[in-house]
DNA sequence: CTGAAAGCGCTTACAG
DNA sequence: CTGAAAGCGCTTACAG
């Protein structure tokens, strides 16, 4: 039990391989009647491109581009480490990879670089993206240009890239409240959130998300107002360092973005007594913070799992074949126990030093 | 930048392609000048084997076999649907995949199961295994053949696989205590624990794991000696019921091995002040009382994952390349928060009544 | 020990 | 609108 080839297609349709070729890859300029037959020869032989032989014959090299933004944050290191990783192994396949940086947050920075990878010689672009109308114009002509675009970590406007790589952070922020609710058991308490910044979108869905949670389900506790940080590590040491010693009535911290290097150095200063403290993504320090038991629980996007799963959508879409089996991404919750011995985290670290 | 083929690099060693083709495949019966040369070349050009091109070339087809245990159990029947869900995607590479049942937990079937493989014409096998030393004369066999053999879920004896594919099961049992410890917030406990057997491997580690953390890290817990259940629905639901009705001070249960519809029954009975509860596997029914608030945790190891990397170690084994990166697989937690949306867990469920 | 050549299942000009 | 043929990068007999 061979599969059938194209030329068994053929030879069944009573058409030259050619033909055959013509309909299969709907490459028009071929009579309805022989339209007809092939596919009643494919449907009858059961058929199916071998997409590793199309691609070698036509010399198929697969020319990738991530647009990452840049900076010291450890997370988005770490996104490239798993990056350029994978890249090793996919070589093999003839995938060629580039990591283009752009500046943080930036929406003129991002349009920019989308303008052009246009110029680029590239097959297909996974974006950190920002949901802003004035990145339309760019990624249309993009597509139009054949590139492949996908949304990783951030999205863009949805109509103009093809899938989203990334979790659904209402649900990240709902799933740092249960935790924390649990650890009340029942418990009063009041908990300090930090964010960076209201007009992150990522931040104040996870907050959202949070507040909904408390309130629901665990309305003994209550959610004192954030406290902006932008970020900054020493930002997050000071005021956490002044909560702790202010001895005040709070009982757990929950920080929404990054800085947490500030937050941990804030507790291991005054380590007795420390509120429940959960962060978002592990990084070297928030793992190292687990293990010294300076917090207790991370939430974590799986990075590695999203430029995994960025890759292969990428190749299905430029194969024009069906995707891939792909669940929704949901957030792992990490404690000092389950961590993973990822050594692409510590190199991450290691570099935004 | 076109990546160099082999003819470029038999042309640079001055060597013919088939003799190049021998010193890049081991296939012996060359001069061991020209094995220098062709090294040199190789390496000055960085050469890189096209696999696609050559799996082509020798009309490559992966025949795929996976062992795995019979029964009703939820987690292996959301196994099958992972498997055969993954494999509709992968007849588009020329792979084509079986499912072979294998009666739960006895080493006789296993071993059989073993023998048989290797009269029948396949490639790759992941098994679900057992530690048992009776197995390793059909898989020294099986491997002799030049099949490739991985473990899955659970080791095969070391030296007789290429690779093993699951969790730490001592992590998982880890990692429920600390849940487990957060959730008492310091305050006095007792947890009830349920096994189904102390003779499973699997079962004794998590227990190991569980009681580890909680006597280092949560000494006003108490774990209270095992209830033996079989993974019995029927026994949970007795068991779990007649301590719920004692009263007694029982703050948690801890179910480690499967059976887990009888002990949310017991619950829903009675679901005033109910203990802490957690759970091993997602399932549509521990999924559901995760969202009836019936149990609080439920971890997990994940058989998506693992399946795919079933799969991909099989084919980079039979490839003969470097294996894909694959970091530990670390037990999941969900709460109800973060539960995925993945319709193969209810239809395993569905087809396992 | 070495090399020339057919063939794997496709795509792509090219000729008609 | 249709078909014959070269070529993609490899493997595999086969001849020497």
């Amino acid at each position: 039990m061979v599969s059938p080839t194209l030329s068994d297609v053929a030879q069944a349709a009573g058409v030259s391989y050619a033909t055959a070729d013509r309909v299969i890859n709907n490459r028009g300029n071929v009579a309805q009647k022989s339209i007809d037959k092939v596919r009643e020869a494919v449907a009858a032989l059961g058929y199916v491109r071998n997409v590793a032989a199309a691609n070698l014959s036509r010399n198929r090299v697969y020319r990738l581009a991530f647009l990452i933004p840049t900076g010291t944050n450890a997370f988005f290191n770490r996104i490239r480490n798993h990056i350029r990783h994978a890249a090793e192994h996919l070589s093999v396949d003839r995938i060629t990879v580039e990591i283009i940086d752009v500046s943080a947050f930036s929406v003129d920075a991002l349009e920019e670089s989308i303008a052009d990878l246009a110029q680029r010689d590239v097959d297909g672009v996974a974006i950190v993206g920002l949901q802003n109308p004035l990145l339309e114009g760019p990624l249309a002509k993009l597509r139009e240009s054949g590139v492949a675009v996908i949304g990783l970590v951030s999205d863009l406007p949805q109509k103009f890239r093809s899938a989203y790589i990334g979790i659904d952070n209402m649900v990240a922020g709902r799933t740092a409240a249960r935790m924390t609710g649990m650890a009340h058991a029942g418990g009063l308490g009041a908990i300090q959130t930090f964010v960076g910044s209201m007009e992150a979108r990522d931040h104040a869905e996870r907050l959202q998300g949070f507040c909904d949670v408390i309130a629901a389900d665990y309305p003994h506790l209550t959610v004192l107002d954030p406290i902006l940080t932008k970020d900054d590590p020493a930002v997050l040491k000071e005021a956490a360092g002044a909560v702790l010693s202010a001895r005040s009535n709070v009982t757990a911290f929950y920080n929404v973005g990054a800085g947490n290097s500030g937050l941990v150095a804030a507790i291991g200063a005054a380590p007795e007594n420390r509120p429940f403290c959960v962060v978002h993504e592990l990084v070297a320090h928030s793992k190292q913070a687990l293990i010294d038991k300076h917090i207790d629980l991370v939430i974590d996007q799986r990075p590695d799992i999203e430029v995994n799963r960025a890759f292969a959508m990428l190749r299905a879409l430029l194969d024009e074949r069906d995707l891939p089996p792909m669940p929704d991404l949901m957030p792992t919750i990490y404690v000092q126990d389950n961590l993973p011995a990822d050594p692409l985290i510590d190199i991450a670290e290691a570099q935004s030093r």
